[in-house]
DNA sequence: CTTGACTCCGTACCACGGTACGGAGTCGAT
DNA sequence: ATCGACTCCGTACCGTGGTACGGAGTCAAG
């Protein structure tokens, strides 16, 4: 029974060695078994925590905000709200970019199927609508 | 009546002198001016340039594909077929983050719902959700 | 006890779209 | 002629989330 490297718990979590320790690198998961022995050791639980910040990631949160939580999950009195606050602002982000993408949807679709794809650039309404001033986008998304 | 330095055109377009320079590294924007005087002298038709760039990305074409749509436009015969090529790719992938974005919407409202606020995180909904398998997220946008 | 796979560690690099800095030269106005 | 503002140029850096590399050490199986 080998013990739980580095690269067994990167292979359960899903993940690459290198993603492991640049999660250590920032902050998100601890240093394990400070000198113990040559190689290090993980609890399983580490498994999860990866697994963890992997769905807080497919769910928009960034690997700082992600620390966050983390950070919180440690302090359980009292610190739901400021989850759900986080949750919140998340959501108003995401909500923001989802109205920037519909106008971009809106106005790319309208153009192409204005466009018949033949003929020269003279006249091509997707060209001539980015010269003109006909695209207005709020707030384009980082 | 100075003559067009890339300060005024930057100003022009409403961007920074830095970002003209930029654009000018990454081909974007021809280098002005071949004969050597001492400060480069831009033709008008440089800020209309710009503000195609800044519309273009606008509409969410990242700087490769607005080099594309540039080059195209210097080869006016029988390239509209192209230019609708690459906004329709464009659609696509606009319409995948969409997507995305849709259903990462939907799982952190109804979490935030889901959450009165109050009580430490032990059966917090969101923390619950984020350790159980309960987000589906296909491919999380970039 | 050798071999091959794994680990450790630092560092560098990728894309993306810029921003910042520093020293030297130049321009226009007073 | 002098001053401040501007320009030139190369280079380094920002954030975001990793990936890659290379040399050395270590572990486990045969």
């Amino acid at each position: 029974m080998s013990r739980f490297t580095i690269g067994k718990v990167a292979e359960a979590a899903g993940v690459g060695v290198e993603t492991v320790r640049f999660y250590q690198r920032r902050g998100l998961l601890a240093e394990p078994s400070p000198v113990r022995t040559s190689f290090r050791e993980y609890p399983e639980s580490t498994v999860d925590r990866i697994r963890f910040i992997r769905r807080a990631k497919d769910l928009g949160f960034t690997l700082a905000e992600i620390g966050e939580l983390l950070a919180l999950s440690e302090i359980p009195d009292e610190s739901r709200g400021k989850v759900k606050q986080l949750a919140e602002q998340k959501l108003v982000a995401i909500r923001q970019k989802l109205a920037d993408l519909q106008q971009m949807e809106t106005t790319l679709s309208g153009l192409v199927q204005d466009c018949n794809g033949r003929g020269s650039l003279v006249g091509c309404p997707i060209i001539e609508a980015i010269i003109h001033e006909s695209i207005k986008c709020n707030h384009q998304p980082k």
